[in-house]
DNA sequence: TAATTTTGTATAACTGCTTAACAATTGTTA
DNA sequence: TAACAATTGTTAAGCAGTTATACAAAATTA
């Protein structure tokens, strides 16, 4: 479990440093906005541990922006502003929890816990590359690989490929792949869907492979195996 | 959004639910734990306010025993027990926040959007899915699972299939099932149902599995084992 | 321009639903 | 129990609608 604790005061930070750390937690430190921010969007954290009042940028600042930049980390502040103002403000700033300084360690750790047991972990890092089954599809090589095998598609192919993939296992209605390649509400002029299917399928689908497109009849099509 | 309060005393709880309503909230009361877990199991909430002191049986007990049955509601406890080993203890049991009264009306109002906020919606109480003995039911994908595997159903199948399992162990007239599959009051013109049961039974039962799909003579059809 | 991709159209192949004939089973009665 | 009637199961065929395929036309790209 990655902790990111953002305060400028080492007092705080380097004791509390180490009992997160003795507690199983990774933790790294930052002391002002930029900086956090920087390592809050780049490293993938399961908890932000938030001072208010920083140089330069607030906690609370911080806090919208990275929310504004829809990140989901959950976030804890830790700070010594207590009004109930300051509460409400910072909850409503996107923040999980609030606890004002000074603090107990016990609770701070139950909190944590807490936090953490909910486990919901950020967007799941590498959304670059999807897999199902033995197809692998690189969205910015534009390439996909079946059985290892490097394997070009055209342009159509694999937006549909990849709504496919995003989609595995679930059926996707020809209306929704419709709508979703054309952005059209009025009906196909053609069977440009068959026709489409027909090519991505004469691509990627092989022989003694198990076959991967299903087309669920009157429906639409699935992915998978 | 569904929340429910549980607390004993009326006086906090009359004046609370009206502010929770005003905010939106579809708010339901219980008042001890056997009906607040009977409550929080039946009925989907998205949250769980929950106070400590109850009679019989106490808010942690109720609290340990949901989340035992893995009820995944996010929990918050308001109560009087403000020591730091209760809110540790609370928040181990389970909880995903803890707050002290005599409270701050604002407070509680702003922890309980971030807890909304996180939209942990318990287990999806997903009603696109249904399940019997080993065979489940995916309406959305059109698919059913026997002991695991995939099969695929046609449109008539699925409806057959979805209005037995609607009605698992409960008899089925030919005329019930006539009526909600085929909205006609007239006689069959021919054994549509005999045909379509045979076709249903072909992809669901298998051999060494005990049957699901049982015919009652002269009156209609039952599924179960 | 040529090459490639995308779309349109005609037709073939297929699927699912229904029907109907007949077989098998169950229930009833002599 | 045998004979019969009623009910249900099985099967194949036909139809209608859907999807696959092939290929031509149009659009796009280099």
């Amino acid at each position: 479990m990655n902790i990111l604790l953002v305060d400028d005061e080492i007092e705080l930070t380097e004791p509390l440093c180490k009992v997160l750390s003795r507690e199983g937690y990774k933790v790294d430190v930052a002391n002002d906005g930029a900086s956090s921010i920087k390592l809050a969007l780049s490293k993938q954290y399961d908890l932000l541990i938030l001072d208010w009042m920083l140089p330069h940028k607030s906690g609370l600042e911080i806090c919208q922006e990275l929310r504004a930049k829809s990140l989901t980390t959950p976030v804890l502040f830790l700070t010594a502003k207590d009004t109930i103002d300051d509460r409400v403000l910072g909850l409503d700033a996107g923040a999980d929890d609030y606890m004002v300084k000074p603090f107990e360690l016990r609770e701070l750790l139950a909190r944590v816990r807490a936090l953490l047991r909910r486990g919901i972990t950020p967007e799941t890092s590498d959304n670059s590359k999807l897999k199902v089954a033995d197809l692998e599809l690189d969205r910015d090589n534009c390439t996909v690989y079946r059985s290892g095998k490097a394997i070009d598609l055209s342009e159509k192919e694999l937006e549909l490929l990849e709504y496919l993939m995003e989609n595995a296992g679930q059926l996707l209605t020809h209306e929704a792949i419709y709508h979703h390649l054309w952005q059209d509400d009025e009906q196909p002029s053609s069977n440009v869907l068959a026709a489409l299917v027909r090519l991505l399928r004469r691509k990627i689908e092989i022989k003694g492979k198990p076959v991967l497109i299903h087309t669920v009849y009157g429906k639409g099509y699935r992915l998978g195996n």
